[in-house]
DNA sequence: GATGAATGAGCTTTCATTCAT
DNA sequence: GATGAATGAAAGCTCATTCAT
């Protein structure tokens, strides 16, 4: 029997080993084994915490919308500069490699509840905060003098986050005409233009 | 005189109810009842035509690839002006409403084959025709001295289609911030931007 | 495989399977598992038949309830004395045995679904039908000028009925104080009572 | 002092939670968790003082034939009379209401372990009490003077007990034709038939 | 004594697949 | 070609029971 752990602690250890499932397996085949497999426990026990498998599906999704968001605000903390700002944002908003289990298990899951009214709300929200956050950048840089924009603020937010989704997506995907480093680039190459600030590196 | 369908008609009409099933009910929980219900056939049928649902999905994907992109060829067929073809495929390039079943059973069967190398592929190729499509249009538009272009035409042509990819799937699963008429106005702002050509105007 | 049947010979089929399996294990241990061995089939195919195992009882009890009071309905057909019908009804009112699996699975329905409003109507319905044979053939007598009665004729039916339940639940329930031909004597003693008439005997 | 409870105090209390949760859910789904939520205890507790739910679901059958048969023996002391003691025995005999837990309890035990011989022979150990009472009363008041008895003793105390089985069992499934007022009548009804003695009546 | 997290056997249910008609 | 009854493997889910604390 694997010990008795604080509930909080099991609770997070069964989210990470999911976020691990879905990855390997993908949501569609997602079983209940996957998960506690990966957890090191039995199937009872992830039954005993969430209480089924939508259950568990809900709660990572939650867990890994608030990771998402909050990493990105953290990162932002203490950059003055909005040019800093906007490539931190981007370089940040591209995944590292094809089996980032995070945005694997986001997508799979907006694809997997489509049609569900509770979680298209969910989607649009943390869509809404990701649009906030370049709009905020692009608008300071406007007020530092470094950015001329090309269009409506938000406009241009919301096609940044577009492009950072449709990236995303080829990256879990596989295609390899968009990988992440060439998928920096483009988006950079986007912002570049839309600011007609030529001074967007990624410093890495 | 109506006699017994030839055998690709019913294979076509099995494709159609499986697509409409995948909208319906999401790929996840796809079953061949349902295909067989909705093609009002039983699910003996279903079998009978496409050896199992591997095959069926694998046929219904190479198919609504093949749609979606003869289906663009043809709408330019015949259209000279470079403004005008890019117009036309950026108001084809996003579906209608979120109902949308070939979009929505091309993205589905995405992330339900994520992982699978041979899917990955057709994947690439599909993104890549689409890239060639808009990279020949603002090449022509540069030739036709409609536009200067503010970077390597194919960058321009893979955000193009990274922007469509990414409002495609707002759309479908229910992002009222990236509703279609506003998806396609974000696209077209993108479009004016990177082309210099100020005159790029959706005429329905 | 077991050879595919008329659906509605599986269906009857599987119910007289369901009313040996709650005789030999009881309602609250019945597994879909002891139907489909006593019916010689998968268990899948009682799940074909009947949706889910809720399903099956209530269409047991439905079946149930018809074949008690149609079978009693059928043998009074052709009596005329109202003392023979009496002594049949009360007759076939007993069980002939503790491993009677019609009397067994009303009584274990009824106890099992307690509780249920759709059920207790059901119930009452029976009981009703029941009590309304015995009014007939209690006010038959009386106009034969073969019962003179000791009260209310509703009444002296209605606890007819109910000695009729206790003796069944008792000799199901395997005690031998009120054993089938015991409990026969003494219902036939109340009706012998009431009746006024000392000529009533089973005639077996 | 309110100090820890002694054993045998928490035995009763499960006990008593164990009756409650039967009426509730129905022995059939009754769950160790169900009578701990009801004591307000964890589920080890009910472990800790029976071992199991076999042995748990017998004490409280023993518990309840026990409060069953000793509760009529006490409202019996003191009650001179043949006629108030039968009026009194079939009063106490029909449940109050369809939530008579005490008697919800026998009936669903006793035929959750139909099949069981053991169990089988306390129920007819019970039956014998019964109608020892009711043989008792009825011999009394032949002393008496008050009754004059249709037939034997034994056969009308086993019927008097039959006919209370059958109408609690009849209210605890909620059949409003034989609801607890209506009951009493009924069976006193028969009561006065054969004793000859019209001058029974409920006093309450 | 009491707790409740963890276990896993046992069951229900689903559904792709087969095949006799 | 088409049907749909039948199958049985594969999951999900429940819950009695155990046991470290």
């Amino acid at each position: 029997m694997a010990s008795a752990k604080k509930a909080s602690d099991r609770r997070d250890q069964l989210i990470l080993a999911t976020l691990d499932a879905i990855r390997d397996r993908g949501i569609a085949n997602l079983r209940i084994q996957d998960v506690a497999t990966r957890a090191g426990v039995a199937t009872g026990t992830v039954h005993y915490h969430f209480n089924d498998l939508d259950q568990l599906i809900n709660d990572v999704y939650a867990w890994a919308c608030d990771r998402f968001y909050t990493t990105r605000l953290n990162a932002l903390a203490g950059v003055e500069d909005a040019r800093d700002q906007l490539v931190l944002m981007i370089d940040a908003g591209v995944p590292e490699s094809e089996n980032d289990a995070l945005v694997i298990a986001m997508h799979d899951i907006d694809l997997y509840r489509r049609g569900n009214a509770t979680m298209g709300l969910l989607l649009q929200a943390l869509y809404e905060r990701q649009v906030a956050l370049y709009f905020a950048a692009l608008q300071l840089g406007v007020a530092q003098g470094h950015f001329r924009l090309s269009g409506p603020v938000v406009d241009l937010a919301q096609n940044l986050v577009a492009l950072e989704d449709a990236y995303e997506l080829h990256i879990i995907s596989g295609n390899r005409s968009a990988a992440p480093d060439r998928a920096r680039e483009l988006i950079l190459g986007y912002a570049r233009t839309v600011t007609s600030c030529a001074d967007l590196q990624l410093r890495r």
